[in-house]
DNA sequence: GCCAACGTTGGC
DNA sequence: GCCAACGTTGGC
């Protein structure tokens, strides 16, 4: 199977890519939407490689990128009455809700912004860019993915 | 903080 | 199953 690529959007203030830096893997938890839930539990697997994506935030936009190491499982929270994520609807013999972990990879030394990534010709399909659009998890392509690593390579850490 | 766009809920 | 009301997301 081919490795895959994906966007996964946080605000920085609930998770940040410099907490991921430090952390090295974390539990990408808290998704609470089916159609980014299909991806995390049928599509995300080892090895894909992940935009990690700030919203909410000043600027808004691509800080790192990161790993899949552990493919889609449970999401702990959701059964964990504590969490803002606790979901009594969710059962453990057939939860509602995914998680995936993903392990740091490179962080932007300059966050590429919503308007720089506007600003490529070759990016203009990017679903992230497109209004209205949600989805917390979503597919990026390999030239996409590529296309932002090239934008944030000249200015990565690596 | 505003508000457009979207998802979910629930009455019927 | 329709759809209005409501809640959430997230750029600006």
């Amino acid at each position: 199977m081919a490795r895959k690529y994906w966007l996964f959007k946080v605000e920085p203030e609930a998770y940040s890519i410099e907490r991921l830096e430090k952390d090295g893997t974390t539990c990408w938890e808290g998704v609470r939407n089916y159609q980014a839930r299909n991806f995390l539990r049928d599509d995300v697997k080892v090895g894909d490689l992940v935009l990690v994506y700030r919203s909410n935030a000043e600027p808004s936009g691509v800080a790192g990128t990161a790993e899949v190491c552990r493919a889609g499982y449970p999401d702990p929270f959701a059964f964990d009455q504590r969490s803002p994520y606790f979901d009594d609807k969710s059962r453990r013999e057939s939860p509602t809700w995914f998680a995936v972990d993903i392990r740091f990879r490179s962080r932007c030394r300059r966050v590429i912004s919503l308007a720089e990534l506007r600003g490529q010709n070759q990016l203009a399909g990017m679903l992230v860019l497109r209004k209205g659009q949600r989805l917390s998890v979503m597919p990026v392509t390999q030239q996409e993915f590529e296309a932002v690593e090239k934008l944030a390579g000249a200015t990565c850490a690596s």
